[in-house]
DNA sequence: CTCCGTGCAAAAGGTTTGCACTGGT
DNA sequence: ACCAGTGCAAACCTTTTGCACGGAG
């Protein structure tokens, strides 16, 4: 959804803030990358950033847009909606159930938990969709990344 | 996760008598598969699938696999867990929100409702995982789906 | 017997990478 | 001036597709 200008204004400066404390040079293609990602209205592929981008910048390369979006993606300005990993996964538990998800190994573990299966649905007077299932996606740190990262502290 | 001996039995029938329905031919690679994914501990990527089908079925090819994993899914016996879509999409909102999703079109567009931003994060203690955040992915059909979904039932 | 499914291999499509040159700091 | 970023193109990886053969109904 695109994000108000508002408050785009401090994002843009969150960025340039966090490209310096990195030693980041904060290039015309970076910043648009991000420019373009905050006026989306959708969830854009990174193929439909890069056309948003070079209508602004019509010679910057797909290399450079897709390494802009994954800068932005690990400082935390962006997150991509899709599974980790770039397979698609199958599961053949086909009943209501959720998902906790490693942001560090991109493990993919079920959750069964009967007090998350009576949400209520989006009303379709608000949404306008004809909702028929949901699940709930938690995201963190699995056990043996905690651990992997614990003893890194230690190191 | 590994979908219970009793249980698995029943959706094999299942998938026999679905084959049927369609005139569709219950071969062994097919079977295979679909044990395959029943006995899956984790939410297994085609080309793990794949691996495990082999064992039994040595000379099965991947694109067997691939188009018997979408044959389960278009009956309903498996979910693709990852997103719509073969492309990464992005999102500059970073805040907690929650997206309905197009089963039809795969259009994904946001959902912000202060009522589903408070449920309980699951134990540590059962789970094992430090969650920091979830997303809830609603499914179903999209206001223009629905529209050529009905003119589809009228001619 | 007829089709459809399979296997093989090639194509397709999205993403990543290596390298020389350019540009920010 | 230095070092990282960019552009270009090739590589990579997953998934899809076309076609001839063989097996299921």
């Amino acid at each position: 959804m695109a994000i108000p200008a508002s408050e785009a204004q401090g994002r843009i400066r969150r960025f340039e803030r966090l490209c310096q404390e990195r030693g980041l040079p904060v290039t015309v293609q970076r910043r648009v990358v991000l420019e373009a990602l905050l006026e989306a209205e959708d969830h854009p592929s990174a193929d439909q950033v890069l056309a948003k981008v070079r209508q602004r910048v019509p010679g910057i390369s797909q290399a450079t847009v897709y390494r802009g979006l994954d800068l932005l993606v690990e400082m935390g300005l962006a997150r991509k909606t899709c599974n980790p990993g770039r397979h698609c996964r199958y599961d053949a538990n086909i009943h209501r159930h959720h998902h906790l998800v490693c942001d560090r190994c991109e493990r993919m573990v079920d959750l069964e938990d009967p007090t998350l299966n009576d949400l209520p649905m989006p009303d379709r007077n608000l949404t306008g969709f004809h909702l028929v299932d949901y699940t709930i996606q938690f995201r963190g740190t699995c056990p043996d990344c905690l651990r992997a990262q614990h003893r890194e502290g230690i190191e």
